[in-house]
Parts: C-alpha cells; sequence; structure tokens
DNA sequence: TTATTTACTGGAAACGTTTGCGTAAATAAA
DNA sequence: TTTATTTACGCAAACGTTTCCAGTAAATAA
C-alpha cells in the first residue's frame, strides 16, 4: 500500500497543520492566500482526494441520493434516471439505485438499510406489491426527506411528482371509444397502486360517459412476468371475443397484448385496437405502429430531483406534502386507427 | 433531531461498553451467548442500523462498487445493471451509477471522484470518445480493481467480459451476403472503440471472405443524436443507392435506418435488408421484424459483477489480466429475409 | 495449593475529516 | 503609548465504528 496522501501527509509535507491544509481547500476565509496557493498546488501535484466517507462521518452529510425503482429495464424508468443524474451532477451529488424488482420484502430490506444515512435523500417508486407502509414511516422518522414519482405511496406525506393519471386513463379509453370501440379491456399492473387506480377511475369515468356499462370482467391485473401476461391476455380475449379495445396501463402489458394477437390471429387495429402508456421511442415502428400515452418521464426524474436537492441542501429533512403533476401526451397511430 | 441510536447509546442502556455491543452485533465468539441475546434484542427493538460511513472509514471497505456507463437508456446497458444488481445484492454490496453519456471530459471527472476511497470496485463500459487513458491508470494506481464489460479499454490490464464481437460481425454481415446482399453498409458509433474495431473487422473479414471490396465510403460513424444518425443514414443511402443492406453495430443505428428507410420510402427487406446488434425484447414486433444479433446483457452484467467482487472480497486490488468473453445468439427476422 | 488456560469484558487508539476555540503577531484605533 | 481588532494559524475534540491490548474471574491442570 503506497502511504495514501490525506490531510496530515500534506500538512507535514508543507509544515503546516491540519487544520490549515483543510480549511486551504475549503477556500475558508481564515486562511492567507499564499497559503492556499502552496496547499491547492501540492495537493493538485499529489492527486490529493478527499476520504469521501470521513467527511461524510464528521459533516453528517453524504453528499448522496438513493434512488429506489421497480426496474431499470424499462424506459420510463431509465429516462428516469437519465433527468435525476442530470440534476444530481450539477448539484455533485451521487446517485445510488436500488431495485425492488416489484418485490415488497426487498423493498422492506432496502429501506431498512438507508436508514443507516447512507444517503441524503430518498427518490422513490413504490412496488407495486406494498401495502404496508411502516417501513416508510421510519424513514420519515429517521429524518430523510423521500420524494415519491410516478408510484406515489398515498400514505406517507411528502412531496410527489406524478402525471396526471386519472385524465390520461379518461382520454385514453375516450380515444379508443371515438375510434369506434365498444368494449374496451383495461390491463393495469396492480389494483392498490395509486396510479393504478387513478387511471383505472379516468377509463371507468370514460365508459360512463359513453353510456358503456363498466363490466369487471373486463379489467385484468398482470405481473412481472411477461410470458404469463401474454397468456393472460390470451385468455381473456378468448374468453371475451367481443372486446375490441385494450387500454394498457404500462408499457409491458401493450406489448402483451400485440403478441397476444399476433398468437390469436387478430389483427391490430381492424379487429382489436390498442393504447398502451409507453415511452417506447420506437413505438412508431412498431407493427402497427403504437398509439401511446407517453409521460414526460425525462422531466418527472429531473423536476422529483429538484424538488429533493432543495430540500437536502437546505436541511430540510421532512417535506412538507406537496404535489407536482406534469402532463402526459397521446401519440395517436395506426393501433387505434379507425 | 431524536438521539440518534449507536453504539454508545445501546452501550448505556445495557450497561455494558461500546466494544462487547459491537462484538455482539457481528456475532463474535468472545462474547458470551446470553450477552449477545441482550444486544441483539434492544438493537432490534430501537431499530439500530450501523453507521455505514463509520464503518467504512475504520475497515477501509465502503461494500460499494460503481458502476460506469454511458447511458442507462438502452437496453444493454439496462440489462447489465440487473444483472450487476443481482450479484451485488447477493454479496450485500450497494451500486453507485455514474453516466458519462459518452462524454470523455465526464468520465475522467468521475474517475477523479472515484479515487477518494468511496467505492471498493469499479465496473466499466468506456465512453466511445475516450483516447486518453490516464484517468484509469491513476485508478489503478490507487489500487481500485476495475472489471471492463462491453466496451473495454484495452490499454488497461484488467479483467474484461466481452461478447465474440469479432465473429458476430463476420456472421451478421455473411448473414446479409447470403440473403443476397451486394453492397452492404457498416454503421458504428466510433471507430476507436475495441469492440467497434472488433465488429468491423468481422465486417471486412465476410467481405473479402465472400469475395467483394472493403469500401469505406459505406462505412459510416454514428454518434448520440439520433436525429442526426437517421439524417446521415439518409444521406448514406441517397449518396449510395445501391446500398442494400445494412449492418448496424449498436441498436440505436438500426432504429435510425428504420426511419431512414421510412423517410426515403425504401422498402424493408425488399430493397434495403437490416441486421443490428440489438437487445429489444420486441425485435420481433417491429415493423417488418427486425433480425438481432443479441448479446446476454444481463450474464455479462453478473459474470462481470462477480469477477469484480470475488477479487474485492479476496482484497485483490489489481486484477490478473483475463477476458471472458460469452457468445452473442443471431435471430434471424424479416428485415434480412430474401 | 499454585500455575495455567479459558471465557468474557472494557479501555483506548485509530480511520481522515471538520470545526470550535485559543493565541500570537500584525494592524488599526484611541 | 496603550488598547482593541483583525489576520493567520494550530490544538484538540468530535463523528461512530472496529480492533488491539489488557484485565478479571472462573475453570482446569499441575
Amino acid at each position: 500500500m503506497p502511504p495514501a496522501v490525506n490531510l496530515k501527509s500534506l500538512a507535514q509535507a508543507l509544515n503546516l497543520s491540519i487544520a490549515t491544509v483543510s480549511r486551504a481547500l475549503q477556500d475558508s476565509h481564515e486562511v492567507s492566500p499564499q497559503t492556499k496557493e502552496r496547499v491547492r498546488a501540492l495537493a493538485a501535484e499529489l492527486n490529493y482526494q478527499p476520504n469521501a466517507y470521513a467527511s461524510s462521518l464528521r459533516r453528517n452529510l453524504s453528499k448522496t441520493i438513493g434512488v429506489v425503482i421497480p426496474e431499470v429495464n424499462n424506459h420510463f424508468f431509465s429516462l428516469a434516471i437519465n433527468g435525476i443524474e442530470e440534476v444530481a451532477r450539477q448539484h455533485d451529488f451521487h446517485v445510488i439505485i436500488y431495485l425492488t424488482h416489484d418485490d415488497y420484502a426487498r423493498e422492506v430490506a432496502i429501506a431498512q438499510y438507508l436508514t443507516g444515512g447512507r444517503i441524503d435523500g430518498l427518490l422513490m417508486s413504490v412496488a407495486s406489491g406494498s401495502q404496508d407502509f411502516a417501513h416508510l414511516h421510519k424513514l420519515q422518522e429517521n429524518k430523510l426527506p423521500i420524494v415519491f414519482f410516478d408510484r406515489v405511496c398515498e400514505e406517507v406525506s411528502t412531496a410527489k411528482v406524478t402525471t396526471n393519471d386519472y385524465e390520461s386513463g379518461f382520454r385514453a379509453t375516450q380515444h379508443l371509444l371515438e375510434a369506434g370501440c365498444r368494449h374496451v379491456a383495461h390491463l393495469l399492473v396492480s389494483g392498490n397502486l395509486s396510479i393504478g387506480r387513478s387511471r383505472m377511475q379516468g377509463y371507468a369515468a370514460a365508459l360512463q360517459a359513453h353510456g358503456l356499462p363498466y363490466d369487471e370482467d373486463l379489467v385484468l391485473s398482470g405481473g412481472n412476468d411477461q410470458e404469463r401476461n401474454a397468456t393472460l391476455i390470451k385468455e381473456l380475449l378468448e374468453r371475451r371475443p367481443e372486446i375490441d379495445g385494450i387500454f394498457a396501463s404500462v408499457e409491458h402489458l401493450a406489448i402483451g397484448s400485440y403478441h397476444a394477437c399476433q398468437r390469436l390471429g387478430r389483427s391490430i387495429p381492424e379487429q382489436v385496437k390498442i393504447i398502451g402508456f409507453s415511452n417506447l421511442e420506437i413505438a412508431a415502428l412498431l407493427n402497427p405502429a403504437l398509439t401511446t400515452i407517453t409521460q414526460p418521464a425525462y422531466d418527472i426524474g429531473r423536476e422529483a430531483a429538484v424538488i429533493l436537492l432543495r430540500a437536502v441542501t437546505r436541511k430540510k429533512s421532512v417535506l412538507p406534502a406537496q404535489s407536482l403533476m406534469l402532463e402526459s401526451e397521446l401519440f395517436a397511430r395506426a393501433s387505434t386507427a379507425r
């Protein structure tokens, strides 16, 4: 091990005290310009890097934020991460990522970790299986500021960034109805997710507005197993052959619908029209091009990070309950053509 | 601030010394079973979490690995991250992610950070713009074990995980030639990336094997701006209308080719056949379905993480130069049909 | 009975940083 | 001249762990 270059070795080499070297590197006003220059020169020459852990321990600040999401292999979340990382970098913050794989137990374990003071703030999209939120309340008790994005947790009072999910659900359904659909199925990932509920309510309201009945049997809850989803959708389409429209609440369920239709030989959009929430850049290149409700994923990540970092740098540990709602956009494409 | 629960407070409450409490929580053999139980019980009750920074500082070990990649909004990398995270979780390690956006300056800045001892090991896919590798050598001098994956850096001697890029390039090109193409363009992201070179060499070798000339003008270097890529490809297709096959070395260039053909009204695969490296799950749903060379992205991430964590836990700071090469798979689909 | 081991436990140093406080010299004010 | 103030720096404590080094008491061996 080469003798690590730290404040002590710098101080010795410069014949100064550790305190002075530390202050010089922080550009403190209580060290002379000449000394600052000497210190900086040697630090640069020896390639000194402060020990992040010592600094974090002493200052009780880690310059790190955590991001807890279900998956990273998902266009929405990877775009959001891009936004988050952008903001973090501007503030000289580091980003630790944890994946729950939509598993409640993992989410709890991760939350447990996080009470150790490893991060200064948390950005989170809750796992779909989560019902109990004691682990999140514990984080708040530990003075960890939290910002939820997209999959928010209503039971915890803090800042939240979402999109207009109710309205989007309404518009998506309405879009199908206006395209001539009369039997619209709704595929969602989990009924107890707040955004799932909102989209569902929008769906139900649109049906009602068009004088159509809400049929519980047309609502399908999918999971994380893509193959299984495709099978479930296929079974639904077989069981209810009158279905002529599908509103998929998340991207991979729209994809699953394509596969199901392919297997059943149902043509899109002639027999079944499909609209889905999605951040696929290549929705337009699908066969047929997929009509999407597209969330401003990058901006959601950005905004959530901005709110969090503002709180962190101001040492506001508990964020006032606030909701920022961004607008999704509907891109009509071939999959819902008349 | 609620009085933080730490070793000291636990020790006081239990009328024990800090040392004993610490040892009890680590299940040391030199503390009695009864004491261990008492300590554990109170720790659990008070929800004690050890301060990660104090521990890292003292043990000179952070239980954290860094991942430096160009983008996260990319199927290959997000799958790789899934693999990495899986292994890290099994070893109780944390994962910090840094994005270079393929920018050399950012990569250098990130490397600079990383010498601060914040992480115990590094997984890296180098930025396409990187020419000089002093920043990486510095990391090695700082005793940071590095494993490169996919976009490896040949100039740095350490462990590397890649796929059979030369062979894949050869097979991809051969596939087009066997489908009848005579003028095959090659789109790549950067000529000075080692994997880019390998794929390119495979491309050139396949041409030669089929008695076709290598034409430099048919090789196009793309960037990160998708719109610009599509324009460049379009211009190439206009300039050289005889092009009847495209081998895209990365996913988004294949997508760009689709867009370019769409704009020019060239039909795939009748006029132009396209094959591309890609981890798109929905390649089969594109219009037409895209023929792909698919890398085992998840496994690459997994294997790289396994190698790294083995080195980290064995305190091997400098890894022996080794290469692990996994196999890519070619999925023939409609975009290269005769 | 004495010597030696074994089983627990505690004191204190160390990791590298930041920062409150003290102080000497230099300067300004009285 | 004396007295305040400023400037520039050092000492040492603190952050919460881990771990080396002893130390005590009981158990075993001689």
